[in-house]
DNA sequence: CCGGGTCGGTTCATTCAGCGAACCATCGCT
DNA sequence: AGCGATGGTTCGCTGAATGAACCGACCCGG
């Protein structure tokens, strides 16, 4: 899609909105980045994406502040990618957007829920919590949970297999730093 | 993009909705479809798109029960898009992104903001109104009103000039249906 | 009852972005 | 030196987006 190719002539934010974060994968990408993914490998393991569309969409984010660049080692050098304030303020599109996909087009049981950390209640469809006089609830402080339903050809990466089993923190790591 | 294409092994909602809501233009259609857009035609010159992608996109909402198409003619036989209740269930997710894109990418005044109609007050980024306890606003609640700023060169198909010269609500249609 | 205009598409040739496999560079380890 | 891990880039192929042209149903004025 890219800046300009179109959507120019749109004068509304949602049209500028979109040209960062409407691409084919973005919203995936932002969405792990949430899980706590930060490593170019466990997306691409995770997201089965092209590595040069990762590639791609890794830059454009980076470009844009939604994510930032973060050298976690030298030699050999590595970068993890880590949402910025501004991508985690995505958060109040993501769910919103995850939760009416859940409602309108599940097939069989849930795999994941997304539980206010403090008091253990689930979200509401606008990512608040019930129980706290419907405050909004950051990121930070959301925990997902792995439901009952499996799918019937469980992925094997890294990253799936992390969520499987256990409950996790938004924004935290993941996976640890140090596998093999 | 179209279902299955890719995103399968995506077990997550949020890529069962992407595969609808996700392709280039659909956001922007159902955009207008909550500012009162109705008409085929009237989405071809607001929006500046293919004739045929407009075409393949509504077929693809109607055929997801975002859209629903109605005769509201006969002879010739005219039909017009209307959002359904799971279309319009998109509000929360179509307003927290454009807010978004408002925050972080804003160039000049703002050219339009929503109010909830009741009262006045505009919306939190959340889409709720600060001054009735927070509470949600359902988008047939709100109205958009035009702002100081004008585009350069500011748009001349009939929706543009609609939503410029006046309040209004949302849902309800925009433009006058016999017009020459 | 003919000609022109409107509306809502479809068709088609071109261009562009996504795909996936192969390749590559750097570094650490043995 | 050789091998594997990591994080890319390159490249040929294909499918979707683009935009212009065309089409068919219908209305209206003459």
């Amino acid at each position: 899609m890219a800046l300009g190719k179109n959507y120019e002539g749109q004068h509304c934010s949602l049209a500028r909105a979109l040209e960062l974060v409407g691409e084919r994968w973005t919203l995936l990408v932002v969405r792990d980045a949430f899980y706590g993914v930060r490593r170019y490998g466990d997306f691409l393991s995770h997201l089965d994406i092209p590595r040069a569309v990762l590639a791609d969409r890794l830059a454009t984010l980076v470009g844009a502040g939604i994510l930032q660049r973060h050298r976690y080692q030298e030699s050999p050098p590595r970068d993890e990618y880590v949402l910025t304030e501004r991508g985690v303020e995505l958060w109040s599109v993501i769910y919103p957007l995850m939760h009416w996909g859940a409602r309108h087009f599940a097939t069989g049981q849930w795999l994941r829920s997304f539980r206010h950390a403090a008091c253990g209640t689930e979200l509401d469809p606008g990512g608040r919590c019930p129980a706290c006089g419907n405050a909004d609830v950051p990121p930070g402080d959301v925990e997902t949970v792995p439901g009952p339903g499996v799918p019937d050809e469980p992925r094997q990466d890294p990253v799936s297999v992390a969520l499987r089993q256990r409950p996790h923190r938004l924004l935290e790591p993941l996976l640890p730093a140090d596998r093999a």
